[in-house]
DNA sequence: ACCACATATGTCATATTAGACATACGCGGC
DNA sequence: GCCGCGTATGTCTAATATGACATATGTGGT
């Protein structure tokens, strides 16, 4: 394949080149996935860190115990959002939840 | 206030003593917008240092344009998953993406 | 001026996520 | 044994995010 036709391609969204697309994908569904057990971990730690029931979490959230038992199970059914806006609530600096998104790199 | 009753109410999610919840509150929004909007700009330039155009990045997420878009302009309809993912489809490395939530912090 | 390309904005039907509720499980104290 | 308390899990309806599509705007080339 010409190098320019291969750049257009690509441009347009394809990754030229090999089967990879869906080995790609899935990689990083793994990785979203780590990321999300990462915050969910930190959300449990910095909730108990602070005596808090997962009740207690929920009222502050405008949420429901259920809600947040699922988040820290990191639930499919439960969104990023979700996750930042609690550790958010319990008072997670940025640089706390940045910390725990670099511990997702261990796989 | 008795502080063991204090405590009990802390435990049952009231944060007490004062009319601060509602502040609170939106303090936290905006902690969240900003991580959003920190998070979207660094969609915008991976995706631009990568030469790729919008609709090239909604192809690999199964998305469309429009919602990358949307997405770089930190529009309240797209999710924080929706971020991720495209952080983590344009191979934004977790440290990177912990990089741009701290960034979120200068307020 | 026109065209091709990239991006912005708005709308819509459908899919996903939300809070709520019920209920089960585990566990320490009585 | 039975409670009270915290947590887990499943299932509803309602709310929200989704991709798609149409269309507007801007920009560089011819």
């Amino acid at each position: 394949m010409k190098s320019d036709k291969k750049a257009r391609l690509e441009r347009a969204g394809w990754l030229v080149g090999d089967t990879a697309q869906f080995l790609k994908l899935s990689a990083q569904e793994q990785r979203f996935v780590e990321l999300k057990l990462a915050l969910a971990t930190g959300v449990r730690q910095l909730r108990e860190r602070q005596g808090l029931t997962q009740a207690a979490l929920a009222k502050r959230l405008g949420s429901s115990q259920s809600r947040v038992a699922k988040m820290e199970a990191a639930d499919t059914s439960v969104s990023l959002d979700l996750m930042m806006r609690s550790l958010l609530s319990i008072g997670a600096t940025t640089g706390e939840i940045a910390k725990l998104i670099k511990k997702a790199e261990a796989a």
